[in-house]
DNA sequence: GCTTGACCTCAAGTTCGGTTGAGGTGGGAT
DNA sequence: ATCCCACCTCAACCGAACTTGAGGTCAAGC
């Protein structure tokens, strides 16, 4: 299969891959979760629109900053479906991430300052110290690895 | 057991729990990890020195800003073993958090200012765009859920 | 004397974010 | 004709960070 010349303007997975350098087993992955879409030719294989590269991009810089993919997801899923997103499509999205990050960057930031300046004052204890309390929102979570941004919570045990 | 007579200065795990706010179990985990410590009593029960409160919350607070385990583990291990820690072994390890969370914090950052200006001036893409590129540590990481801080990387596969 | 509660151990299950591998298709180059 | 390569599917496995459950001990309280 020559690489350069596909008469339309797609993509093969590999093509993406390398471009992106997103392993095909994580692009098959993403999109079985729905995070990406593609059309298949006319021997099965998956054939991907341009603008994958940019979903892919957001995806890997989101999880970069702590952002489970679920919550990716959801930020994708506001993307228009039928269209090919346009800048003002994106621009909605990157502001609500701005506003998250912003939050947990803030947290950070107190996380950071509050354990320099509590270890120094001694009082790194559950009692007196905003470090870790009750409105630790990751307490109570059940199982699998603990994340930033944790998002929706999980459904509650019946 | 009654709850607050025990004589020595020592806490069951369920006072443990009680008072930092994490399971049972997963005390039972960290101590299985390393990240925490106890000794017996006659009856085989774990008791926890006060110490081990503090521990805790620094546990907590460096998980909810990314920091993985093993990285947490090889921190708290810099404390002195044979004696309770002091301020100043503390300080220590609270220096150096000090510097990855800042280092992190600059990090997100760029991420977030980055998603902004680019997603506005188009050229979220992997060519021209420093927000996902082939300095990214975290490609090449093999499987599990990618997390913040990677820490020391994983051993090459051979 | 029996139940209750807190504790113990050890094995197995769970979620997330993928990777690895087995087995199969289809096309281009030698 | 045969080889290789890129692609396909589906199932199983991995690591992190725990939880859940089965089965057992021990002391206190009714």
């Amino acid at each position: 299969m020559p690489q350069s010349l596909n008469s339309t303007d797609q993509l093969s997975i590999g093509q993406v891959a390398d471009r992106s350098g997103i392993a095909v087993s994580a692009l098959h992955f993403y999109e079985r979760e729905g995070l990406i879409f593609s059309s298949r030719n006319e021997g099965n294989q998956r054939r991907f629109n341009r603008d994958v590269l940019r979903r892919i991009a957001f995806i890997r810089a989101s999880q970069r900053v702590g952002v489970p993919l679920a919550n990716i997801k959801e930020a994708l899923d506001e993307l228009p479906l039928k269209r090919t997103p346009k800048e003002g499509d994106w621009a909605k999205v990157a502001k609500r991430w701005h506003e998250v990050l912003t939050a947990q960057i803030d947290y950070m930031e107190r996380v950071r300052d509050d354990l320099w300046t509590c270890i120094g004052c001694g009082c790194l204890s559950f009692q007196r110290c905003r470090l870790v309390n009750p409105d630790d929102a990751m307490s109570a979570e059940g199982p699998g690895p603990r994340r930033l941004l944790p998002g929706t919570p999980r459904p509650e045990k019946h």
